[in-house]
DNA sequence: ATATCAGATTAGATATAGTCTAACTACTGG
DNA sequence: CCAGTAGTTAGACTATATCTAATCTGATAT
């Protein structure tokens, strides 16, 4: 489908179109869960041609660095990525600790006074509680 | 000063008041930056009595469970912590990690029906950008 | 087409952050 | 004073991520 829209923003940022990287930012885009780091190995990993954990955590890196994915931590646990494609905030379920979008609306910025010398970048809005799946059973609690 | 508070917001949670506890959460009161469980071990053990990595896990824990302190996961670096005290946002630095607070104002909530079946606790604003320190330097990039 | 070489990949070692275990200690209520 | 519960501890262990040094690849110029 966009194999050549991922190619081009790619090369947009400097960076060459291997197949391990590519594979890897095909499935970001096509998995609509937050994957870890290891669970975007395993997902390459089952097709040709593999890849291995340093080249992972390396790539990740490289297009976290691009602005073409997104990092989320996540307290206590591995670290979520997503493909930056629409904007979106996030959901962390305190149970699972999964990670899920919500719809994006705009969030007002922070009045440049308190900001003093600092230079915003981007702003984000986390959303905490119990996911659809958790719910249920975290009631209790 | 507030060393009666500390104690009644323990006992409030069903927590003894420990030596070590007690010093951990005076010390995330007083401190304004937002240590890394590392750095609130070492300061816990300059003073007297000592404390132990896994006490300090444990209290930490405990406190973030009681809701008397907060944890903030940083993309690729250890946890950050700071007591809950007055309500406030948090700004990360891209360039050294470190956390910081921002002056609090109200953020809107999505609307409950793209909540679905989720419960939702709590809601956090994320800044991110380079910190005054950082500014200058990264300005280049 | 082919040579070139910066950029990419790899396995495995290493580092860092956090958790677990099991023994021990210290409050608390009776 | 005793029993029971909660807390502390050192050190082993696990999970996550990074580094190293050797090797390979693919875009570019020839």
């Amino acid at each position: 489908m966009d194999a050549a829209a991922i190619k081009r923003s790619f090369e947009d940022s400097g960076l060459r179109c291997t197949p391990q990287r590519y594979a890897l930012m095909a499935f970001l885009m096509e998995c609509h869960r937050h994957p870890t780091a290891a669970e975007i190995l395993e997902a390459v990993n089952r097709l040709d041609p593999r890849s291995s954990r340093a080249t992972t955590y390396n790539n990740l890196r490289d297009l976290v660095q691009a602005g073409l994915v997104r990092e989320v931590a996540v307290e206590g646990r591995a670290a979520r990525f997503d493909a930056k494609g629409v904007h979106h905030h996030h959901f962390i379920c305190d149970h699972c600790g999964n990670v899920e979008d919500l719809e994006w609306y705009d969030v007002p910025r922070p009045r440049s006074r308190s900001l003093g010398k600092r230079v915003l970048r981007e702003c984000e809005l986390i959303f905490r509680g119990l996911c659809a799946k958790c719910a249920p059973r975290g009631a209790s609690r």
